[in-house]
DNA sequence: TCTCCTTATGCTCACTGTGAGCATTATACG
DNA sequence: CGTATAATGCTCACAGTGAGCATAAGGAGA
């Protein structure tokens, strides 16, 4: 840390600190994970801190920065999320500290062993209420909608709820993760919101547990994109290593965005669709043996926007 | 502007100063604009100002302080668009300044007279090679992509070329419009390219005016969001009055995908999408009448992403 | 009033993509 | 040699989409 002598120093109000805050994502034997940290004794949060303005040329290296000296690993692809500046974002400063304004970002990889403070965790352990692939969850309709509508009453309220939620006529939309996040928040049915008003969340809460400052909401943000991100962007396969086979492929998606696949149609929209090639080789596992694939970079010169299916319902 | 006596500042060395950025979008008579303004004789630029750091609760409410400020008009929908932090960016600071990070958000209205120190410019002014409405503007193959071409013989390189603007066997994309623009800086063919590096761009340069600082580029990124997003979420409908003719609505979405659509075609999924409900009243100009219709709030609560076409040719 | 011009609207047809299933084929394991 | 477990092939119905042809309804002028 480095100090300097001043006598009068011109206090430009639009001074801040940055933060660059890593949302880190891997797929593991079907389950989604997201890297989280705890520096000294606090929640868990995600991987975080201040830009280096000396020696931080980007904002993207500071963050790779942060995240070799939080968790002890190298991040390949990372693409900017959202700037969150809210001044009121539960995140408790001195009075006379400088306002923080945190640029997020989104990383995905293959889950690699981080140093001791670092661990994934499961992604529907943070956010039950997303995981659709056996089945709705009961905890929606038996808990949370009903105290969702409860909270008000309001038609913008409830259609929102309805839309966020897939309640009623509407369908379950995987990309609204951030639209339900924040409705639970603004219905005090996540820990956090708890937290941010000085009180303890009551055990009931059935909503996963309470990570440090605002870091919940930007992994949803996170989840949210990403989801939408597949259906146009071959991003899938920074999940995947160099050759797969089409059903670990699948399940990897689904892990994702937490819904089941028709098998025989997602083979037929990847294979078809030029997303990938077989390698020659296969496995032996389990029943017959399964080709390996690998990601075909030439589709990205043959299509717009490659990306793997999106199913309607 | 205030002061504050200190002896002993700590220097934390993530401290910056944080510019809000707005990229006002409005379409009038099928022609896209952006909002510019042009402070003290400097090139276009768009609104921009410091974060208020006391005053600023969000920093969306900064922005739109600034554009109230600078250009005189209130916005109705705003996005955050991308958090620009890199060290070099083109904007010269003096040695005690501190470093730069700028949020730039997209906003969309209806044009609306501004101040006097802003105004309206079209867009495919600023990006002559983006409006294909007519044709594939000739620029494009006579002059930009040869020297794209020429510029380095590296397959990276051919391959991005050929992709960003559609050459060979790849399709023009529309929401492209920052790869495009990159390339074109890299090679060199963009008179901010010159101004970057204190040397003045040639005449012979046909890839229009140039902007302040980095904003053509800011620019550029909101107008392929913009491109993007229009496919997914009805965002067309705040460009346009109450009350509109299908044909407006057409040529609005072609005026900002700078391509042509089929007429009939894009009346039935607009209609059949359940996007717009007729207000039974019908407008008297050139030939035969048209009904006048109006956005169908109720889509969002039918369908997951509604927008308009987005035509694979 | 009739004709031409212009834009709105209707409708058809071929083809592609997608949702759902049924059927068949390879291997590993008892 | 069965049986369980996956992988793969294939079909069918139907919804969306790209392209056009055809018709309708006004205004402007002859």
């Amino acid at each position: 840390m480095e100090y300097r002598v001043v006598t009068w120093e011109r206090v430009l109000n639009s001074s801040v600190t940055i933060r660059l805050d890593a949302v880190l994502v891997a797929v593991t034997e079907d389950h989604p994970r997201v890297l989280t940290v705890r520096p000294k004794q606090r929640l868990d949060g995600i991987p975080s801190g201040p830009l280096d303005v000396e020696r931080d040329k980007t904002l993207e290296l500071g963050l790779r920065r942060w995240i070799r000296q939080q968790a002890g690993i190298e991040v390949g692809y990372i693409e900017q999320l959202y700037t969150f500046g809210d001044q009121n974002r539960g995140i408790e400063r001195t009075p006379h500290q400088e306002r923080i304004v945190s640029v997020a970002y989104l990383g995905l990889g293959i889950e690699d062993s981080p140093s001791i403070e670092a661990r994934w965790r499961d992604i529907y352990t943070l956010f039950p209420w997303e995981d659709h692939r056996l089945h709705r969850p009961p905890l929606l309709d038996d808990l949370l909608v009903p105290r969702l509508f409860a909270h008000m009453d309001d038609v913008t309220w409830t259609d929102r709820v309805h839309i966020a939620f897939g309640a009623g006529s509407m369908q379950w939309d995987p990309v609204r993760v951030l639209d339900r996040y924040e409705l639970l928040y603004q219905a005090g049915l996540i820990a956090e919101a708890f937290h941010d008003q000085g009180r303890t969340p009551p055990a009931s809460l059935q909503t996963g547990p309470a990570m440090a400052y605002d870091h919940r909401r930007i992994v949803a943000t996170a989840i949210g994109r990403l989801r939408g991100k597949l259906t146009y962007r071959p991003v899938i396969f920074e999940l995947l290593p160099e050759s797969f086979t089409l059903l670990t492929l699948q399940r990897t998606v689904e892990a994702l965005h937490g819904i089941r696949l028709h098998k025989q149609n997602f083979r037929r929209v990847i294979e078809r669709g030029g997303l990938v090639e077989g390698t020659g080789e296969r496995t032996a596992t389990g029943g017959r043996p399964a080709e390996l694939f690998r990601f075909r970079q030439d589709v990205l010169r043959e299509r717009p926007r490659p990306g793997v299916v999106f199913p309607r319902r």
